[in-house]
DNA sequence: AGTAGCAGTTCAGTCAATGAACCGGGTAGG
DNA sequence: CCTACCCGGTTCATTGACTGAACTGCTACT
């Protein structure tokens, strides 16, 4: 699954895709990504994902280009979305939207707004509102009636994440800067 | 993967699905199913997957109701989706899409249409046409401009799938019923 | 110097994937 | 009735990936 074309099918895009982001724990960082992880720690406390295992995917999904590595200004080393990260979020949506549909029978787990409407966004990401697409950035997402507070997050990093906040704006949580 | 909350995020609707059809091969089982394949013998000569890691997988999706097994008119066993499965379809087509605008520069390696009007689909599955979304049984799926045809089909499955046809059709290619 | 936080490595144990050979029931032909 | 073949599925030895815990080395602060 690493190498390239390890599935077969030259002609089908899904396979394609699949080599980057269809390995074990790879869609997860990339949601974390979304959600405004960007350090090494915290994907490791948030997802509880094997250090090594964390090296290795962000190594490829780097090498993609999915992600950027840089020696942020904060300090230390951040891991940032890309464009060509970004427009995974139909795919992360869409998976999304199935597990709430299938396996969450009390409503959405996350709702997503227009962050300058305040208007609910669809599964396709309109805007209820002003009825437009909306782009990543501008996305706020928040707990959905789905969501279970009960067991509440035991970690500053799954705190944020599960507060009201904009799609890829860093977590500072833990870090008094 | 396999097992329940695998993935320690019971708040994450994206951790739940990806228990059922992130693990290698599930997707492109379930894109063949989309494509009419419905023998096991036909999925391994379509996805080369070991015929040991097939059979896992199909009992999985068949006890998550993402597929129905069953000894079907023609005699032999039959995996058909489900509607739970069919659910699946818009995830399948994101993926698509990003692989084709990220790794296809010639264009989408195959194009859906509106079967009753002819229609081209776009990238939310809304026919150009009609202006609306198509449900699966009325697409009918072709090679794009970005498909590879040198190097042509080496199996009556492969050739059957890169035929125009609609979703869900099943194959009958190979058998001469 | 001394400590603390963080990114990343190392390593041994375990579990899943791979590919090729094999099994057994059903069907068709002779 | 016997044989050959097709097909779904199993078995098995090998290889490779994942896991978790301990460890390294760098930087910043005291």
């Amino acid at each position: 699954m690493t190498l390239p074309s390890t599935y077969a099918d030259r002609n089908c895009s899904l396979a394609r895709s699949l080599e980057i982001v269809g390995e074990r724990w790879t869609l997860l960082i990339v949601r974390d990504a979304f959600f405004g992880v960007r350090r090494f720690g915290d994907f490791v406390t948030q997802l509880k994902i094997p250090r090594a295992v964390l090296t290795s995917r962000l190594k490829s999904l780097v090498q993609e280009g999915v992600l950027v590595r840089d020696d942020g200004a904060t300090g230390g080393v951040e891991y940032r979305l890309t464009a060509k990260g970004e427009g995974l979020w139909p795919v992360v949506r869409a998976l999304m939207h199935w597990g709430d549909t299938f396996y969450s029978p009390s409503g959405v787990k996350r709702a997503a707004r227009h962050d300058q409407d305040g208007g609910l966004l669809d599964h396709e990401g309109r805007c209820g509102d002003c009825g437009l697409v909306i782009p990543v950035p501008e996305i706020r997402i928040e707990p959905g009636p789905g969501f279970d507070s009960t067991d509440p997050g035991h970690d500053p990093v799954s705190d944020a994440i599960n507060t009201p906040r904009r799609l890829l704006e860093p977590i500072t949580a833990s870090r008094t800067r």
